[in-house]
RNA sequence: CCAGUCGGCCGGACAGCCGCUGCCGCACGCGCCGAAAGGCCGCGGGAGAGGAAAGUCCGGGCUCCAUGGAAACACGGUGCCGGGUAAUCCCCGGCGAGGGCGACCUCAGGGAAAGUGCCACAGAAAGCAAACCGCCCCGGCUUCGGCCAGGGUAAGGGUGAAAGGGUGGGGUAAGAGCCCACCGCGUCUCCGGCAACGGCGGCGGCACGGUAAACCCCACCGGGAGCAAAACCGAAUAGGGACAGCGCGGACCAGAACUCCGGUUCGGUUCAGGCCGGUUUCCAGGCCGGCUGUCCGGGUUGGUUGCACAAGGCGUCCGGUGACGGGCGCUCAAGAUGAAUGGCUGUCACGUCCGCGGCUGCGGCCACGGGCCAUACAGAACCCGGCUUACAGGCCGGCUGGCUUC
RNA sequence: GGCCCCGUAGCUCAGCUGGAUAGAGCACUCGCCUUCUAAGCGAAUGGUCGCAGGUUCGAAUCCUGCCGGGGUCG
């Protein structure tokens, strides 16, 4: 399995679907021309110091290593971004997520773009009393 | 046996299935990727995180800053003495001060009499020796309680972190190194020691407050940047350099021509000036303007090297109190770059918790069964030597204090 | 991986060089003003000065070691 290297790459795929799973979010684009699908590993600082990173890191891509060719879609770049119980969860469970989630994360009716905070509430300087 | 202190070491083991990255050997189509440089694909063998890999706090190697030298001034660091080392702010041994019953631990240069600064508040006074409450003497007044003026003191009170040696005795009107003893301080001679320093004795009677992790003085050390250094190979575009031609910029004139006498043009001479490792100076030496054309080279994405044989590791002997040094023998031991060194499972050791039983010097110890997402701190990034910080649990040794028994 | 910088009130910052009172603005609370609110005026609250040692009589400040955050690298 092929992975991403550069960091216009990552943002690339970032602008496609993405859906959430237990222990990681994966964020997916199709692509032109190239027929091996691409994964790209993402374990952010705020997770942990580098053994734990590295852990998650490994099990990832022992996840994505197990799973058959025809679990992953062709023509397509992924990119993982590690939560922090992805050290933990069990491996089959892992497997499981990935399976379900690679081939939604492509679907046109999915979220599209890099996550926005949500809005909290109403604003309510709006109604404000007037004298 | 308990308590303590110092030093050293380890920091899971075995097996199965599936993977990753170098190295070595054998194959090696003229295959695939790429613009190129370059890389990839087969089989077998063997290797693959740490004591801190961490923090990046010091010191070196290495590389570049064109090269080489000298001096001064800054700036920074270090600081008892001696040694070790490539070097250090590190280590070892010794000295001094403080703490602890002790093993042992902690701290640090000298100069405050080279100079400058500061010492708030309180207090009379904070560095010049001065006198607030007091004490004492003499004189005067007195309502007999004291008051005033002059003088002598620094024992006592009070303030403060600190009040110009301390304790005791003598002495005195009261006092005071005024005198004496001891302690402290300073100084001199001698002795021991390489030295820091220590010791005996004499002298001085106190003259010398603290702060230098305030400025500073003294001694020693240090050029700067860092493997994203640096070298090599290498698309497009922009920019760069060399050469040739044109002769533009500044300054000057024994020149020539024109002139509205301000200058302009031509010719000739020259590059004064600026920049070059913090600054300055002295030397060598190097670099620096415009337009057109031709050629070259550098270089971004990328690739290769640097890059793993090094102050290396292990064992042993010798020298040394020790840090360490020397000899001999064996060994070759990770090398990634969106970043490899693993994922899953089983068994076991150890640990811990619960239950039950036994022993006991009542602190605990032993045996059996069961449980644990069943291992702390933590992941090489050019390489070494240190320091600091984090760390479940365990092992070994030296020493000290105490208890019991013989 | 290398190098550099910064941590003070809920927020943004002074004070540090040169040691002796921890301050300013905004925010919050209360009061005045106003029919009510805003604005304005007045008052009060709010601080392990990132942490721990050391130097000093005395540390936010000086020294050392940690912790956290940020920037930058042909």
């Amino acid at each position: 399995m092929k992975t991403l290297k550069k960091r216009a790459e990552f943002l690339a795929v970032s602008k496609g679907g993405r859906v959430g799973r237990r222990a990681f979010v994966v964020q997916g684009l199709k692509r032109d021309g190239g027929e091996e699908p691409r994964i790209g590993y993402t374990v952010t600082k705020k997770t942990g110091n580098a053994v734990v990173r590295s852990r998650i890191k490994r099990r990832l891509r022992a996840a994505i290593a197990a799973l058959d060719r025809q679990d992953v879609p062709r023509s397509a770049d992924f990119v993982l971004v590690a939560r922090h119980n992805a050290l933990t969860l069990p491996f089959p469970k892992l497997i499981a997520d990935l399976k379900s989630g690679l081939p939604q994360v492509l679907d046109a009716r999915t979220p599209r773009g890099p996550k926005r905070p949500r809005p909290t509430g109403y604003d309510a300087t709006s109604r404000r009393k007037q004298g």
